[in-house]
DNA sequence: CGTCGTATTGATCCTCGTCAAAGTTAGTGG
DNA sequence: CCACTAACTTTGACGAGGATCAATACGACG
C-alpha cells in the first residue's frame, strides 16, 4: 500500500488536448491518470486513425510500451484532468522491494490485454449497430465500477469522429447508427451525454460476453 | 536461467486439433509453446468465431487469463506439436526468487499486448488485401525471428477459413483476394506454403509499421 | 452576429458477405 | 491401385452494409 501511496505523489494538471507523448518518443515513465478521459490511437499513413484504447480515471498508462525503447502510439488527454508520474526506476525497485506488486502490475497488464481482445472481436466480427452498442456498454460498465451511483445517465466526452476513429468506422456511419438506436428507444445522446434506458437490452443487441469484465470471475489482485 | 530451464523439464507431445483448454475453463497452467502452432479464438453465438492469436513455437500461452479465475477464449493445436506446462505455483516461487523474471514475464505481456494492437490497426483500419498481406507479412517476420535461414518461402499451416476467422473476413474473400495478391505476384500459396517474391512491396502494401516488430527497438528482456 | 467544430441527411459507389455449385486434394478402406 | 469421402478451394451471381462526397443544420463561443 505504501508504495502504491508513492503513486499519487506527483499529481499534475493537464488541460484538454494535452499530449502525453507521441508515437516514436523515448519510452520513460508511467503514467496513472486520476481524473479525465485519455485515448492512445496510432496515425494512419492515409490520414486516418485508429484509436487503440480508451483511458479512465483510475488507469494507468503506458505499460504496454513496457518492453519497447520507443512508444508505440500517440496518447492524448480528451478532457482537462489530473495524471499521476511514475519514474520507471521507482518501479523497478517496487519489483525489488514486493514480488506481489509486480504480479499486480501483471495482472493490470493482463486485463488490458482482455480488454484489447474484446474489441479486436468488436472490430472483426459484428455489425456497426453492434459495435457501437457494445462500446457503449462497456463504457457504461466501466464507469459504474469506478462510480457506483452512475444511473442509466453518463458523461461519454467523446465526439462522433472519435468514435469512428475507435470502432473503424466512418463518423457519418456513427450519426446514422445512432439514429437508428434513438429511434428505437435503445440509446439516447444529447451532446456529450448517454442515456441508457434498458441497459439490459444493450448488452443483449451488443452481444456483450460479461466474463471479461464481471467482478466475479476476477481474481486476487488489483 | 535455471528457473526457465526448469520449463523445459516437462514436455508433452499434443497432436493436431488438441483442445488447451476451453473458454469458462479453470484458469490453471501457463503453456509455452516449443514446437507447433497453436491459436486462441472466441466462438460467438452466431456461429462464426474470431481468432484471437497465432502462437508460434517460444510463445507463452496463458497469460492474458493470469487475472481470470476462468479462460476466456479457447485454445487449440493446428499442428502437432510439444508443450511445456509450467504451474502456476511454480510460477508465484519464481516471481519471490527473481523479480528480474517478473519484469521479463512483464515483458512479454506487454509485447503481446504489442501484436493485439497491431491486429487491432489492422481490422479497423485496412482492407481485406491489406488485411491478408499484412497478416502473412507479420508470420513472416516472426517465424524470421525463430528460424534464421527462412528465406522468401515458409510453411503456413492455415486453412482459408481460419485466415478468415483472424482477419474477420469471409472464407470466399480470402480466397478471392489470395487470386488477386497471386496475379499481381506478390504472394503465391500453394497448398499451405507460402512465397513472396518481394517481401519489401508485401511490407509496403500491407502499410506495415516496422516499429513494434523491429529488433531494434525493443529492450533489455526478452 | 458571424464563425468554427460537430451532426445530420441524401445520393451514389464499392467492398465484402452470402448462397450455391463445381473443382481440387488428401486420406481411407477395399 | 482404385473408388469414395471429406475437407478445402475456386468461381459466379447477387445483395447489403458501410464509405464517400457534398450540402445543410446545429449549437457554442468569442
Amino acid at each position: 500500500m505504501e508504495i502504491l501511496a508513492e503513486l499519487e505523489k506527483e499529481p499534475l494538471r493537464v488541460s484538454a488536448g494535452t499530449t502525453l507523448w507521441k508515437e516514436g518518443d523515448e519510452t520513460g515513465d508511467l503514467y496513472a491518470i486520476s481524473q479525465g478521459w485519455a485515448i492512445s490511437y496510432r496515425d494512419m499513413n492515409d490520414g486516418t486513425r485508429q484509436v487503440l484504447d480508451v483511458y479512465l480515471p483510475g488507469d494507468v498508462i503506458g505499460l504496454a510500451d513496457f518492453s519497447f525503447a520507443c512508444r508505440l502510439a500517440n496518447v492524448n488527454m480528451l478532457t482537462s484532468g489530473v495524471v499521476c508520474r511514475l519514474s520507471m526506476d521507482r518501479l523497478s525497485n517496487m519489483f525489488k522491494s514486493s514480488s506481489r506488486l509486480g504480479s499486480t502490475l501483471l495482472s493490470i497488464s493482463a486485463r488490458n490485454q482482455t480488454l484489447l481482445t474484446e474489441r479486436l472481436v468488436n472490430l472483426g466480427r459484428r455489425t456497426a449497430r453492434e459495435k457501437l452498442s457494445h462500446f457503449i456498454f462497456e463504457m457504461y460498465v466501466r464507469l459504474k465500477r469506478i462510480d457506483r451511483g452512475i444511473g442509466n445517465q453518463f458523461e461519454l466526452p467523446l465526439s462522433q469522429q472519435v468514435l469512428a476513429d475507435i470502432l473503424g468506422l466512418s463518423a457519418v456511419h456513427i450519426s446514422r447508427t445512432f439514429s437508428d438506436l434513438r429511434e428505437e428507444g435503445l440509446i439516447y445522446r444529447h451532446r456529450n451525454r448517454i442515456e441508457l434506458p434498458d441497459p439490459e437490452r444493450i448488452s443483449q443487441i451488443a452481444r456483450f460476453s460479461a466474463n471479461s469484465m464481471s467482478d466475479g470471475m476476477r481474481r486476487l489482485y488489483y
